[in-house]
DNA sequence: TATCTTGTTGTACTGAATATATTTACGGAT
DNA sequence: ATCCGTAAATATATTCAGTACAACAAGATA
């Protein structure tokens, strides 16, 4: 699975037409990041990003929406398999188990120096808005994704709630993994094992003596 | 717990000192919905409400620190009671059912009439940023009240897994509980038995045949 | 060479959010 | 009544993210 030849508008290498690319999102990513370990994240402004990378304020802004969409490429292009996955579980398999398999085998794209950045940044989240905004982006993406397989497994005649349920509750056991991951420091593995155990607690419920 | 006098500032009948308020927050929430009815969110800027409440632009930042803040005043406000539900539970009921009671609790809130806005234009939050910002900014606050919770109930012996397991899965069943009831239209009557009903299949696990 | 396609640049603009100094309106004390 | 402290409201200026769009550059194609 790993060298999937994607759809990615980037990475084929069939016939491009047109001006060839002068950047990418890695530079600018490197260059971005490179700014919020020197300046942090609200005192670096897209200027910054753009004259370190060497391209033009506008080119920012064909390669991402919005500057805090620089923290999550790798998180996006995990969203992109997300789909595959789920399509490929088979469809006797009861949905939550599916979907914690999806998610597992979504994890595997992040080993131990594969953390995103944003996770081991957390704590700012909180606190600038742009941040905010970008992180429930993709929050939603991925229950939306989660959402509708669980609505179309369970049928038509299943109510609004379930599919709902276990859509938000499978996000909430992959967020809660990927932090405590990725705040276990230089120990952390794979997230693989995060993942898996948060998702078993969850399935088995919380019915225990806790 | 209807007529609790709260410590709200704007609430209090204690002398107050220095120039009478002009304005309130729900001044403000009331001209910027009309606003948003007629003009839509992105369509009304912050200019817009203060002239229709009949203030200066800067008075809207002495209510409210974002444009989005406007959709969340009954949230907000409940999110002060959640504390205390919680801290009034018993110390011998396992954390999951304190929660759950809290969460039901702070449910009883909102009536059938009392449907915070948002909810029913829920659509538009995935696509107006400014929004995502702002709904993200509840979660985080909900959640860590409760992680916090359940962190000190479960003590120190406790991994670190497990209290963001239990914190992000019942804000999921409150958030699940919550769309559905408001999609709910007309039929929909308190929003109490929605989130027991989802809190209680997140107890139960998801171990069934679905 | 002419044309099409696509990436890049420059310019202008909107609007949210911040910062700050100033003014207004009240209660309380002298 | 007059001053004083407090807190609300106002006025003004600035920063910066995000949008829109026209113009240009560099390649492929024919």
């Amino acid at each position: 699975m790993s060298p999937t030849p994607e759809a990615d508008p980037e990475a084929t290498t069939q016939v491009r037409r047109g001006r060839p690319r002068v950047s990418s999102r890695d530079v600018l990513e490197d260059a971005a990041c490179e700014l919020f370990i020197e300046k942090g994240y609200a005192g670096t402004t897209i200027d910054h990003i753009t004259q370190r990378a060497g391209v033009s304020r506008g080119t920012f802004f064909n390669y991402f929406t919005a500057k805090g969409d620089v923290f999550w490429v790798h998180v996006d292009d995990s969203l992109a398999h997300l789909s595959a996955h789920l399509a490929a579980t088979s469809p006797e398999a009861p949905v939550m188990h599916a979907i914690s398999e999806a998610l597992t085998a979504v994890a595997q794209d992040f080993g131990p120096r594969k953390v995103p950045w944003i996770l081991t940044q957390y704590p700012i989240i909180g606190s600038v808005h742009e941040l905010q905004a970008s992180a429930l982006t993709r929050l939603i993406s991925y229950t939306e994704i989660l959402r509708a397989f669980a609505a179309t497994r369970l049928g038509p005649a299943a109510d609004d709630l379930t599919p709902r349920l276990m859509a938000y509750s499978a996000i909430s056991a992959l967020v809660a993994a990927a932090q405590t991951w990725a705040t276990a420091g230089s120990s952390r593995g794979s997230l693989v094992p995060y993942v898996e155990s948060a998702m078993a607690s969850f399935i088995r419920g919380f019915n225990g003596e806790n």
